[in-house]
DNA sequence: GATATATCTGACATCGATGTCAAGCATAAA
DNA sequence: TTTATGCTTGACATCGATGTCAGATATATC
């Protein structure tokens, strides 16, 4: 099939295939019933430029780069679900690309990358939107970048966030008012910044409440399901356990609650367990997960908004605050008798 | 950053673009001491040909496109990874994109989509693949096509498929064998032609083991969660309730085990669960769900494998098939003893 | 030694669009 | 009427690669 191209249309409408590319893109001075004439030919003839070509010759790109470390994540399947519904409504394309920096010469095969195909922007998404070097390469190539949830501030680059901090002291501040005074906290994936926020978060309102924060309270993990279980067997298989149990992200919440489940405690009789980011999971489960809501749809949205509509006068760097949703469900509920009468 | 071209390079080697264009691609007729000097000068100048330009002018496309119905599910998340690895091994670049058939005029779409932008080939996962328009698309366009387990046949494309019926059978079996005789089956989107598939391997089993096919044992589902906890909550509300209940995909089965919580039914004392497909979640579940391991990574990335690999020597459109493995944990035992003594 | 063949190489056109620029034609200002 | 200005249009070069083809060597054949 051969393809349709803009000298047909030209050839149709009786114009050079300058005045038609003028349509196409919308540029001033083609007279109106021209414009008019040619854009009839177009639409009867349901002609579209090849992408290739017009980026070839314009230095545009209709291609946007979405970056995963982890794309089987859960959180990599919904940011990449807002990301493509509002690419397929404002007419461009998305490239997901996984980069790691396990191997040696990993930002060279990125630079490579990057250089075979020019992209109209990417969206970095944590922890990618952390790393000096990807910054520092994608500053080089001239790619204009969003980063969603960065740790710090990058005058390059424009954000996406929430206030994680805040909305981790909030959830907590809720567990607080449930009757619990002895929490567990599991740590997030160090790598992401945004693990260290929700510490904090819970730090302050456990401080605020004058509460102790006992350091064997606090365990490692990495944001997966199987460090979230580890962390939780620990944390209950001693006789003095918190009665609730706070887990930085979802898929960790969901190990404590097997944990639980294997030791035969009670959930939220027993033990409240709560999690971050409501996750599709976070409702697969039984009792379904007391979470934060993060707009990570909208997130990553409102990411492609921002390379494709460049500046319209507002400044070039924005950085975007999106507001959470503090979600409780039934794993989590008031602490026990005996934890409130100590 | 201006861009290095070939003739940066040609000028460095003192040859023609020409002849550097024939190294890159390895073409014959190039003295081995000018291929060796030119591929110096590319290496050390980290050259990489504009994939742009390269498809402009020789209709090759180092695109291809994974097309989803639902990005969203555990199952794409899957295939997305299968078929990532493989491209960012072969210098490929994957475009994500999602078509849906709800809206007027989505073939349309999907056609201008197809238009603007050549690809190298395209992935079509189910439900997608089964779409009749689509395929014939496709062949209009010109495109090639790999279909990740297929309805049925189509001469123009290749498959990689699994033996659904064989792996539902030999899991029923497994039941069988652990002596449940009643047996639910929560069926799968009938979008989905594996849904059938799996159907069939269920009852080929029950039949063959001369075990009654009840029908108000097998419900409808559509292998989202929600659908399985609603099959659950019925298979489950009455008395007289089968001894093992079989979902069609894991989610669903996901959906039954909530369903058991909930009303207090043991898993897998008083009731054995079993999926289909071993997505993450599965291993995440508590008790972890018996299932059959699908290997979808290894589809996708035979898949990219396909289109990548055109022909040499063999016919164009070939099948594979992908062994499957009954991976049983401990959402499934013995038929309790009142089961049994029936 | 002459011719035929095979092996190399580069000039040039081309892919399908956009950027630049100059020319044509109005209309407004002098 | 002349000049300046602004709108409208198309010719042509260009983006960065590859396809075609003809010319230049080198090797094989007669």
């Amino acid at each position: 099939m051969k393809p349709l191209t803009l000298k047909d249309v030209a050839r149709q409408a009786g114009v050079s295939p300058k005045t038609v590319s003028r349509v196409i893109n919308g540029e001033a001075y083609v007279r109106p019933e021209v414009r008019a004439a040619v854009q009839k030919v177009v639409d009867e003839l349901g002609y579209r430029p090849n992408a290739f070509a017009r980026e070839l010759s314009s230095a545009r790109s209709f291609l946007l780069g979405l970056y995963f470390d982890d794309p089987a994540s859960a959180y990599a399947a919904d940011v990449q679900r807002g990301a493509l519904a509002r690419c397929r409504a404002l007419g461009y394309h998305l490239v997901v690309e996984q980069v790691t920096r396990d191997r040696l010469g990993w930002l060279e095969e990125c630079e490579a990358s990057l250089r075979s195909m020019r992209l109209g922007g990417a969206i970095l998404p944590p922890p990618l939107c952390d790393w000096p070097e990807l910054l520092d390469l994608f500053a080089r190539m001239e790619v204009a970048v969003v980063r969603i949830s960065p740790g710090d501030a990058d005058e390059r680059t424009a954000a996406v966030e929430m206030d994680e901090r805040g909305a981790a002291r909030e959830l907590t501040e809720a567990l607080i008012a449930l009757g619990h005074r002895d929490i567990g906290f599991i740590q997030g994936n160090p790598e992401h910044h945004a693990a260290a926020r929700r510490q904090e978060g819970f730090e302050a309102a456990m401080v605020a409440a004058g509460l102790p924060l006992r350091s064997e309270r606090t365990l490692p993990g990495d944001f997966t399901f199987r460090s979230g279980l580890a962390a939780g067997e620990r944390l209950l298989s001693r006789e003095d356990r918190p009665s609730a149990i706070f887990a930085a992200n979802d898929e960790m919440a969901l190990g404590v609650l097997v944990a639980a489940m294997r030791a035969g405690i009670a959930v939220p009789d027993q033990l409240s367990i709560a999690g971050f980011d409501d996750a599709a999971i976070a409702r697969m489960a039984w009792p379904p997960l007391s979470t934060v809501h993060q707009p990570h749809v909208e997130m990553a949205a409102a990411a492609v908004e921002l390379l494709t509509r460049p500046a319209e006068g507002r400044k070039a760097t924005p950085s975007l605050r999106l507001p959470y949703t503090l979600t409780l469900r039934d794993s989590t509920g008031p602490a026990p008798a005996s934890e409130t009468e100590r």
